[in-house]
DNA sequence: GACGCTCTACGACAGATGTAGTATCTTCTC
DNA sequence: GAGAAGATACTACATCTGTCGTAGAGCGTC
């Protein structure tokens, strides 16, 4: 049931964020765009990356023309929530309420942002309710 | 001005939690309490940890009777504040706002964390006006 | 003062991660 | 079809982290 933790280093993440954010791409178009981000790897470097996190499962390829063609295999979100998940377990067993309640106190939000939170936490409290 | 980021692995974190919950203690303390939270680790491991914590500048020690002392030199606050920047740069480039939202929709939290919750929103309002 | 207990110091080792070099293979261009 | 350009495979290596084992030092008890 419980799915097992994504875990990923800063580097594979930064491969996965190319991903994301750029959608299918060869092994060069990823490099080229962690150099746009200051992240000056070598080429081979970016393949290890590729390789390993296909091997992990959470990049596919597929070969088109004369290179292979990278794609993730999972969501910037399920990341997200794993590394959470991670760091709630790890520092407060579990219990995210401190977590949330340190984001709300020490980073800043759009009103837009607050807006959105404010109509989560009307729901909130019919969840609260639903039994499981 | 920026602190460095405290990155403290998962056996770390789980000797730092001991000194947090249990206070100032000897390596044979934290192994005790490990042993309770299921991590059965040797007594030189522990050692080992906090050794490595302390060459990090997280815990500090002094010598009582025959053995030395450990205490947390870092707050469990710090390292969430650490962990959760690391998180949203590594994932969002800084907003913090998806990952706010993650924990909303996905995590439960009692009545009482959330009437607490709401009160801080009402706060947020300020903030945001404020300038800087 | 020898014995045993406990403690610390030091070294070791495996696996994960970040980084890259070299060798080989493909393909495009004259 | 020979050479250049670019791609992948394979190997390597340092650092960090989790995990201990062994050796030696200090002290309490006969």
């Amino acid at each position: 049931m419980a799915k097992k933790p994504i875990e990923l280093g800063e580097g594979e993440l930064a491969v996965m964020r190319a991903l994301w954010e750029g959608g299918p791409q060869t092994v060069r178009d990823v490099m080229n765009r962690l150099h746009e981000r200051g992240r000056n790897v070598a080429y081979t470097t970016v393949l290890t990356f590729l390789t390993r996190l296909e091997q992990k499962g959470v990049v596919a390829s597929d070969k088109r023309d004369t290179a292979y063609v990278y794609r993730a295999r999972i969501s910037r979100q399920s990341v997200t929530a794993s590394r959470i998940k991670t760091l709630v377990d790890q520092l407060y067993d579990g219990a995210a309420a401190p977590v949330l309640l340190h984001l709300i106190e020490h980073e800043r939000f759009t009103p837009q942002e607050i807006a959105q939170l404010r109509k989560l936490i009307q729901d909130l409290d019919s969840r609260a309710e639903d039994p499981r």
